[in-house]
DNA sequence: CCGGAACCGGACTAGAGCAATCCGCTTCGA
DNA sequence: TCGAAGCGGATTGCTCTAGTCCGGTTCCGG
């Protein structure tokens, strides 16, 4: 059974194997598939990723067997992150619904993936499954507040998903990428949904 | 000059004329696009509507040079439609804005070209002039309102724009065409904007 | 510094989806 | 009855995209 293969010393750079412009290539695929994914969100295709890479589209395939591969990685990304997020939030017991509340608009600013995840993305049953946890986890958050009477009873999930979803939506759409704005616009949805 | 074309007394049907059939078709596919256009908007395609119309396709370019004409004639009848009521409540002078706000979303449920046309809608220069003046005429409304206390200050039309299109195309999105949930959602919308 | 393996880029393939046209056949109506 | 008007759907021509292929280049161990 004595291994054949390499020492498979794979100690701090987990992926780091073959040859070194490869590696450098590897990198910048998948920085440029960040950019360009939050930029055009589900909508961007595999050419503007390696345009963005300086590469060639081979490339992008030889380092991921398929668009959908390339797009679950960078989407698990922030889902885990912001499922951390939301985590922490709940583990420490006493942040305030509304940050919770306004911490999602500022991480949806600037990411149209991040939109698309929320709105439809079915990517794969790992990128579904971690959304279903983020959603659960801010459902929570959300039943808490209400149940704390800071948020007006009769608001559910479904409703928020309208309000937020929507409207992040829309600022995308024509543009806008001021915080300024878009905290304006969390604000009036805020009003709308806290109590008196 | 005595014309040598036929009499001309189009009188009552102001498009009658040639074939019985022909004039029946013609109707099937107005009111075949009508329909899926406000399904579809702009997204729906001269197949689509030729199915619908239960004919085929070169019938709709028969009666129609392109699919911009047939879409742009859809689209002012919706927008002439709502201008009219926007200038009848402008008239009357005593229709709270709130009314004009929810007709607004009473007009979007269901229709996605409208919601289409309010969003980005370039389809020719007859629309965007047509839509300039729905805008013009909901913004004189909204400041009418926010110089009566009725709504906070601070609220422009862009904001209500985010607010109304985004809502209301997140819940054509997921497909919501109850219309107590789309109430529900602009009585949310509301209560964010209105004073105390 | 050499040679072959690994890697490269971009041309190419395959296939979907669409607006618009063409054309042989059918139907209307004088 | 018969010719013109009208018909449908097959077809064309275009755009766009995921994914593959291949001749040339670069890396790196010996």
């Amino acid at each position: 059974m004595t291994p054949v293969v390499p020492p498979a010393d794979d100690a701090d750079p987990p992926r780091a194997r073959g040859r070194a412009d490869a590696e450098r290539n590897r990198t910048r695929v998948a920085e440029a598939a960040a950019l360009v994914f939050a930029e055009h969100g589900l909508d961007a295709t595999v050419a503007q990723v390696a345009d963005r890479a300086r590469v060639g589209n081979a490339t992008v395939y030889r380092n991921y067997p398929s668009k959908t591969e390339l797009l679950s990685e960078v989407a698990l990304r922030w889902l885990v992150d912001w499922r951390t997020a939301l985590r922490a939030a709940a583990d420490a017991g006493d942040v305030p619904f509304r940050e919770v509340f306004l911490e999602l608009y500022a991480r949806l600013r600037g990411d149209r993936l991040a939109l698309d995840l929320l709105r439809a993305g079915a990517i794969d049953d790992e990128v579904t499954a971690a959304r279903a946890e983020v959603e659960a986890l801010f459902t929570a958050s959300l039943d808490a507040a209400v149940a704390d009477g800071l948020v007006r009873p009769g608001i559910t999930y479904a409703d928020l998903s309208v309000l937020i979803l929507g409207t992040a939506g829309r600022l995308s759409e024509i543009g806008e990428t001021d915080p300024a704005a878009w905290r304006h616009v969390a604000d009036m949805i805020w009003a709308g949904i806290a109590t008196g």
